[in-house]
DNA sequence: GCAAAGCACGTTTTT
DNA sequence: CGTGCTTTGC
């Protein structure tokens, strides 16, 4: 494509944004503003004035975005000058570069990236096995989010031992170890050849800043840069890119001050604010005008920012319908919320022929999404859960990628702990700890100290030091193959090496099938990635392994059946867009939630999640709430949220039909809990029913009776009525008496496929 | 060194 | 309510 007609279909300010080429810009872009498309339009533009791809980086949230956004650049650009492009995440581009040039921070190429799990798994170790220090007072998550805020602020080990402020404040909390621990952490990081999250920042700026040649290097490499979701960078990210745009100060940034929603793990606003004054002529554009959802979903949306007090001057507009106001549900336990909200699904599904796809369901918390879960799988409504535990994080992937691990870096000290007796070999935590403290006596990674041991073993007995070394042994009987075998054939092998997967396959658990299953879906995507080798080249396992720490369930493609639901937590739909949206379980203390109603700038950055949520639907959005809810096995009592006061009531509606009430009794699981809790619970769980509780339980939308409701001697010829599609006649009849299934040929409606189980049918005539 | 049993603890959100 | 870790007893 050589024209440049994709200008037209911007309006005047999202032109000029893309159009702008030279010096520093700032487009703060409301929601649904076109964002996107100026990114990938002002990208496509940069190549087609003359500038070379190679020279342009781009950086996103995620690496999905940044796939996505590439394809979409494809398109207008072709695909080799989109190849050419740096394009990904923080962490995945400066992965790549700390990898290009790893020797002159004395790392090697193949360093190991540790992900959450290593890093407090060594913590751990440091504290209770090397410090010998109570783990009830330095607790391992909280020494974990000192040590990561103090690298997001550039501070080393040193740096912090220094800082009398911090100092002050670990002896008041009485931890007063906490620097120490970072100083050994750091070490034994350094010394397994490994890398947290935080030092790909981390040392990339170490990198930046004691290495001119490699500033300049990349300075001269990315004379264009641009960011995506400015608002969620921390300092570590910021100070990154000041220096590789001080040369040429071509930089770009693309935020929502009003979508910023990760200042919990150290995302700064002040980013936003600061750029001006870090670019003096930078050029500033506001998108303004929404073209994703009604003016119902707008309108609402900014009554409820407008009680933010921080925030940039924005007036987001649109010109699309009014649309149907906003839902709103009230349920009276958090599974009626999910049956609610899946009748609700069932119905618009029909009645607007919608797609699965075309609904998500949003919460604050991944535990509430169980609910969700049993609700729609009662009505065989196909969902799809993002987040969550990742595929990655498994425990049986987590294994066998760390045999892997230990292949490619031998020093990966969290990577040979934990299969080092797993399958079992007779090498127990005894053993493993004298071997740790050995190493970490002699400044040495794990892997070189056993090799001491073996040869001089300091009084392990022989059978301990046998079996250690042929573990050694096994592992190093891979090492020659690392760059002749591809990463498929290496990963087969070393898979079987293991006693991995024949362990799991003598399981015969349904969770042992299934993580059976697990490790032969991972042996597969090492296959297709392996296959997926441009010609000529051969992948190898290291390549496979360079930034599978990365990697989150949304990387995984899913071919398969993508018409599902969408469940997932208000964070991961950021930047997602659909045409119907729940937001549920709107309750004080879970949304907002309880640990971040303390203070205004808390509560300011839950009200910005809220309007993150509400700002993803297109069509139409409903807000649900349960008056009581279980948590941790507890039923507990909640109250509205606070947002729904918030938002300018002439949105809202209550429709009566709406009220998603069924009979007292009508919820198995929860009558049984009932009688756990009798004296509080029964008064506000048994109103009185009215005549529309009792149609309901007619009709049949109480799945988990067991009993089929409606008509269970259906046969085909009959003819029926339905309340909605009105007079038919039954094709077939199809299922087991559990879920019985028939297809129903309606009058002027066509061939519908109708649960019986939920189907409201009258029997007109036999046939 | 290992398996079973007991117990504490957790839920914010994620690269 | 579960998970996952520590303790206990062989």
């Amino acid at each position: 494509m050589s024209s440049t007609n994709y200008l037209d279909e911007l309006n005047p300010v999202q032109r000029k944004a893309v159009e702008h080429i030279e010096g520093p810009l700032m487009v703060i872009a409301g929601a649904g503003s076109g964002k996107t498309r100026v990114l990938t339009y002002r990208i496509a533009h940069l190549i087609h004035k003359g500038i070379d791809p190679y020279n342009i980086l781009a950086l996103t949230f995620t690496n999905k975005a940044a796939r996505e956004m590439k394809e979409r650049i494809s398109r207008i650009v072709g695909p080799s000058d989109a190849k050419a492009l740096w394009m990904g995440t923080f962490h995945s581009v400066f992965a790549r570069i700390l990898r290009n040039e790893a020797d002159r921070i004395g790392y090697p190429k193949n360093f190991t990236i540790y992900d959450t799990a290593d890093s407090r798994s060594l913590l751990k170790n440091i504290i209770t096995k090397e410090l010998k220090l109570d783990d009830k007072v330095y607790k391992v998550s909280i020494v974990h989010n000192r040590i990561s805020a103090a690298k997001n602020n550039l501070l080393t080990a040193a740096d912090y031992a220094n800082q009398s402020i911090l100092l002050q404040e670990d002896a008041s909390a009485k931890r007063p170890q906490l620097s120490e621990i970072y100083r050994r952490y750091e070490k034994r990081c350094f010394n397994s050849g490994a890398m947290d999250f935080d030092d790909l920042l981390f040392k990339t700026n170490v990198l930046l800043k004691n290495s001119p040649e490699a500033l300049l290097k990349y300075q001269e490499k990315f004379k264009y840069i641009m960011v995506d979701e400015f608002q969620d960078t921390n300092f570590a990210q910021a100070i990154i890119l000041k220096r590789l745009a001080a040369r040429y100060e071509n930089i770009c940034v693309v935020g929502d001050d009003a979508q910023s929603i990760y200042a919990f793990r150290g995302a700064n606003i002040q980013n936003i604010l600061n750029f001006k004054r870090d670019y003096q002529d930078t050029a500033t554009y506001k998108l303004e005008q929404n073209y994703r959802s009604t003016q119902t979903i707008v309108g609402a949306a900014n009554s409820i920012i407008a009680k933010n007090k921080e925030q940039l001057d924005k007036n987001v507009w649109t010109q699309n319908a009014t649309g149907d106001s906003i839902q709103l549900i009230r349920a009276r336990s958090d599974n009626e919320e999910g049956r609610a909200i899946a009748d609700e699904i069932y119905r618009t599904r029909s009645e607007e022929q919608a797609a699965n796809s075309d609904f998500a369901i949003l919460y604050r918390t991944n535990a509430q999404s169980r609910a969700m879960e049993e609700a729609l799988r009662k009505l065989n409504i196909p969902y799809r859960i993002y987040g969550g535990l990742s595929f990655y994080q498994r425990k049986e992937i987590k294994d066998i990628l760390a045999y892997f691990r230990l292949l490619v870096n031998h020093k990966d000290e969290e990577a040979l702990r934990r299969v080092i007796n797993y399958p079992k070999r007779g090498l127990g935590q005894t053993t493993i700890d004298r071997i740790t403290v050995f190493s970490s006596e002699q400044g040495v990674s794990i892997w070189d100290g056993i090799l001491q041991l073996l040869a001089n073993p300091r009084g392990l007995n022989s059978g301990t030091i046998t079996k250690l070394s042929e573990f050694i042994n096994m592992i190093r009987s891979f090492e020659g193959t690392l760059e002749t075998e591809n990463a498929y054939e290496l990963a087969s092998k070393m898979a079987a090496s293991s006693g991995i997967l024949r362990e799991l396959y003598q399981d015969k658990t349904i969770e042992g099938v299934s993580r059976y299953e697990n490790i032969q879906e991972l042996l597969a995507g090492i296959k297709e990635f392996t296959d997926s080798a441009p010609e000529g080249e051969v992948r190898y396992l290291a390549d496979f392994m360079q930034d599978v720490a990365l990697l989150t369930d949304q990387d995984k493609d899913d071919k398969n059946d993508s018409d599902r639901v969408g469940l997932m937590t208000v964070h991961s739909a950021k930047g997602l867009e659909f045409p119907y949206v729940f937001i549920v379980g709107l309750e004080e203390n879970l949304f907002p939630s309880q640990m971040s109603t303390g203070t205004r700038s808390e509560l300011e950055e839950e009200r910005r999640l809220f309007y993150v949520a509400l700002t993803r639907a297109e069509k139409k959005a409903y807000l649900s709430y349960a008056l009581t809810r279980y948590k941790w096995g507890n039923l507990i009592y909640c109250e509205p949220s606070r947002f729904l006061e918030e938002i300018d009531s002439s949105f809202i509606s209550t429709p009566p039909s709406k009220e998603s009430f069924s009979p007292s009794g009508s919820d198995s699981r929860q009558v049984k809990r009932l009688t756990k809790t009798p004296t509080r619970a029964t008064p506000s769980i048994n109103p009185a029913p009215n005549r529309k509780l009792v149609r309901m339980s007619e009709s049949g939308s109480r799945p988990n009776l067991g009993r089929a409701q409606g008509p269970s001697d259906l046969s085909p010829g009959m003819e029926v009525e339905h309340q909605r599609f009105g007079k038919g006649k039954v094709i077939r009849v199809e299922g087991n008496p559990e879920s019985r299934k028939a297809t129903i040929n309606f009058e002027g409606k066509g061939e519908k496929q109708l649960l019986l189980k939920f189907a409201q049918l009258t029997v007109l005539k036999s046939s």
